[in-house]
DNA sequence: GTCGACAATTAGCCCGGCCTAATAACTGGA
DNA sequence: TCCAGTTATTAGGCCGGGCTAATTGTCGAC
């Protein structure tokens, strides 16, 4: 334990780390290094220094040659850094004027220089959001995260109208692009007709009809509408 | 120059190290090697190195055992950094409910993090100030510094009504007592009384009568009412 | 069961930015 | 003019966090 409980700040490189972990180790399944040094666009050799630190402060459980999960402390700190980086988000959108495709950049740097402090008073400002542009669930500061259900649009029946929950893009383009054609969280949608072998898919949006493919298809995730 | 001109971003300590040295060097004097370390709260030799690293990258001008001072390209990049952090400091009080006290150390780490165009946003989200909340001149983002000739309170004359321009305290808690004696910029004083050998001083803020010492005197600056 | 492909780790290096200890340069008084 | 004291710089080291090259594990195919 020793290191894990004390409050030593994280450096930079730490939160980043425990971030991308999280998210490549959905429910317990081990993330590998060779994956996380993909993400952050480091060398393996790198990954593997780093692991071996993490994990001798008690963040990771790192069995050598077949992966690592973050321990309950390191799953704690990830959160919170998660929490920090989707606040900013929505405060940049809400208050600020940026546009969805704009915010990760700004949020990437800002996640590691602000207070628990600002962010709480960010968090209040806007109420208290659950979520932020892109429909990703904002954990509390707590570290409680909501899990969201929602399906890929390329797996939604046809003629099921549904709303959208959550856009997974990463990359500004796509992002623009989606909410250039009304495909952004809380947008009501039908599917129209799917086309196979990862054909185009045509939908109903707004009062409109839209074909989109395949690959896009599957970043927009849908659910049944909240409010029946 | 080479390295001078092309844009690669500079790294959180030399933003530091550029501040305090403009802050250190007014009008063309230099600054002390040591004057920079006990600033920056960092050992001699430390400094030494930044600072050879710095002239040979253009920022300083430096004369071996007598000093440094910024170029022209190191002065433009000092400016940079305080105004991000004056607008920071602006913002955060004007929308996010800091006190006065409170916002320095915020704005201390933000100010590396945030991005030309949040910092633009902000600024004009608060329609462009020219003072952070204590007063100082916000730099434009062209560079140009508005000069607040000032007077301290120690040297008003009696019964001269001022009004306050700047408050050059740092420590939250000076700050806060002399926020809680209505002594913030845009108060108009008067000097009522001052005792010899720097004893305390008696004045008239917002109709009331305050007696304050010398020390903290000296952090108050006022100047002739703006709008006559 | 062995072998090859590929993933992971170790070895050894570099750089930024800090440190202490040792040395060198100014400066003001005797 | 020289010496002491102060101030600055050089020497040499450490740590975090990257890198490449070399080595070692793992595992599926034969």
């Amino acid at each position: 334990m020793s290191a894990a409980t004390s409050h030593e700040p994280l450096t930079r490189s730490v939160e980043d780390y425990l971030k991308v972990i999280y998210a490549l180790s959905p429910e317990g399944r081990a993330a590998s290094t060779s994956d996380i040094a993909h993400r952050l666009e480091l060398s393996a050799p790198s990954v593997s220094g780093m692991i071996k630190r993490l994990s001798e402060q008690g963040l990771l459980e790192h069995i050598p040659y077949k992966g690592v999960q973050l321990t309950s402390d390191g799953r704690r700190a990830a959160l919170r850094i998660i929490r920090r980086h989707r606040i900013l988000e929505a405060y940049l959108v809400a208050r600020l004027g940026y546009t969805w495709d704009a915010v990760h950049e700004e949020a990437e740097k800002l996640e590691h220089a602000v207070s628990d402090d600002l962010i709480e008073r960010m968090a209040e400002a806007l109420g208290n959001p659950h979520a932020d542009p892109h429909g990703e669930p904002i954990p509390t500061a707590e570290g409680w995260i909501e899990e969201v259900e929602a399906t890929p649009l390329t797996e939604i029946p046809t003629g099921e109208p549904v709303e959208i929950r959550r856009v997974t893009a990463g990359d500004p383009d796509r992002l623009r692009y989606l909410a250039s054609l009304g495909l952004k969280p809380g947008a009501p949608v039908t599917v129209l007709e799917r086309q196979p072998f990862s054909g185009p898919i045509t939908l109903r949006v707004l009062g409109q009809e839209r074909v989109i493919g395949h690959e896009l298809a599957v970043c927009v995730l849908c659910g049944r509408s909240r409010r029946a």
